[in-house]
DNA sequence: TTAGGGTTAG
């Protein structure tokens, strides 16, 4: 269905009155892209207490849902959700509250996604292991794993674990480091009559590979294909040819491509996309057009990463023209260019002390329909650093702060030095008191910022802390 | 709409 603006939407309601059915209203929410015009249609329909409600059709309730946290509108998600609860025509399918709690988990809220989990019951819905996973990937992605035995115990009592939970598991534990109990978890699942399966092997080979323990990736690729008879795909050649990207072996890597038409596995974009990458990263560059004409000739596309990897890779070369004409390439070729294509290119102008570009391509990043990431934010600061212009990184700082990004504690440390450095104080000032009300900064590094500030005599401490404390 | 690969930054 083509979106329509949403007055045509509203003037279509408005005609229909009350006669608007639940199924139409299912697909008018589906055409809507903007949330909080959903969330207008959807309330639009139910004329209120006085006459009959009107007969929401799940999938309605789901759309909506879905729109407001895709959004993070989180606050009026819950108002849906809790009406939902309110009706006893139907049971709320469990699949809802796993998408609920990766909301949560994408916007780094754990405590809200186990709280959805907690709630399930109260909508008439069973909690099976898949709600449970979801809760343990939150866990994982909000990186509160101090809190996995507290949760694990609570869901002892819900499910059993499967393949997905242990597959959720191992990749926690690679992710803090503990290889050998992420290694002791597949050991562990025949014990439990758990099968694992192409995701097991690809998280802990992954792990195995971004540790740099190549011998040990390859041992469990040949344990997987010849003791659990399972394949290795394009996903699994892409992790090994990474790990042998990243301790400099990139003939290996291209053993690994050879291996892969052998066996017949396909070779998609993201494996041309490593390749390229090694190459440019060991200075192989003549050697690029040629996997690029081979990528055309078995019919593989680059996509949006690959153009990312050809612009990081003229950066590399300093040739920043190039990367501007692979940009417009991207579009001509129907791939949008994203946040890290524009980060990648303000990185190389803030290196070459270009502030002013790098500037303008960060304020007109929404005008090209991308908005700047955290990322976006620390590069243009660390830049504005670099060639002193204190004032616009302080501007920039206190954007960044109040959008809800968290600069890094060390760079952060590293400015108020050079304000007081430059014996700045009304700048030092106002720095601070932006960052108090963000926020955005660890209690130590508080600790370390007011020394230093008190050190170079530019307040004493107790003015510094009530200017701070009444700011 | 249960879990998984490749690009930026630190």
């Amino acid at each position: 269905m083509r979106a329509h603006p949403p007055e045509v939407h509203m003037a279509t309601l408005a005609r229909s009155g009350r006669r608007v059915s639940p199924f139409r209203l299912s697909s008018l929410l589906r055409g809507e892209k903007d949330p909080s015009v959903a969330l207008q249609l959807f309330r639009s329909v139910d004329a209120g207490p006085e006459t009959k409600p009107f007969r929401y059709s799940l999938l309605s309730y789901d759309l909506v849902i879905t729109k407001l946290g895709r959004a993070r509108m989180f606050d009026e998600m819950e108002q849906v959700l809790a009406q939902l609860g309110r009706e006893t025509r139907f049971s709320v399918p469990e699949p809802l509250f796993c998408q609920v709690i990766s909301f949560y988990a994408r916007a780094r809220l754990f405590d809200r996604a186990l709280r959805t989990y907690r709630s399930i019951p109260s909508f008439r819905c069973h909690r099976s292991v898949k709600s449970w996973n979801s809760v343990l990937h939150a866990l994982l992605k909000c990186g509160e794993y101090g809190r996995m035995d507290e949760v694990f115990d609570e869901f002892r009592n819900h499910a059993s674990p499967d393949a997905c939970t242990c597959n959720i598991l191992i990749r926690a534990l690679c992710g803090s480091g503990k290889l050998e109990d992420a290694r002791a978890v597949l050991d562990e699942m025949p014990l439990r009559g758990i099968r694992p399966d192409g995701v097991t092997f690809l998280v802990l080979i992954n792990g195995l590979c971004s540790n740099s323990m190549l011998g040990e990736a390859f041992e469990l690729k040949d344990d997987m294909v010849r003791v659990h008879g399972i394949r290795p795909d394009a996903r699994l050649y892409a992790s090994l040819m990474k790990g042998c990207c990243k301790v400099g072996d990139v003939n290996m890597a291209f053993g690994l491509k050879e291996e892969m038409l052998r066996e017949r596995v396909e070779l998609d974009a993201a494996i041309y996309s490593t390749l390229i990458h090694a190459l440019f990263e060991v200075g192989r560059t003549a050697e690029v057009c040629g996997l690029l004409e081979e990528m055309r000739e078995n019919g593989c596309k680059p996509d949006t990463v690959t153009y990312n990897v050809l612009i990081s890779g003229s950066c590399k070369k300093k040739d920043i023209d190039e990367a501007y004409r692979l940009l417009d390439a991207m579009v001509e070729n129907g791939c949008k260019p994203d946040v890290t294509s524009y980060n990648v290119i303000m990185g190389e102008l803030c290196k070459e002390g270009k502030l002013d570009e790098a500037t303008d391509l960060f304020e007109d990043m929404p005008r090209r329909g991308c908005t700047p990431d955290v990322v976006s934010y620390w590069i243009l600061f660390s830049g504005l650093c670099e060639k002193m212009q204190l004032k616009e990184a302080a501007f920039l700082l206190d954007e960044m702060v109040f959008k809800g990004y968290t600069p890094h504690d060390a760079s952060v440390y590293k400015f108020v030095d050079l304000l007081c450095q430059e014996g700045n104080h009304e700048l030092l000032l106002t720095v601070l008191c932006s960052l108090r009300k963000g926020k955005a900064v660890k209690a130590d590094y508080w600790t370390r910022m007011i020394s230093l500030t008190c050190k170079n005599n530019e307040f004493s401490n107790v003015e510094l802390v009530d200017h701070l404390i009444n700011s």
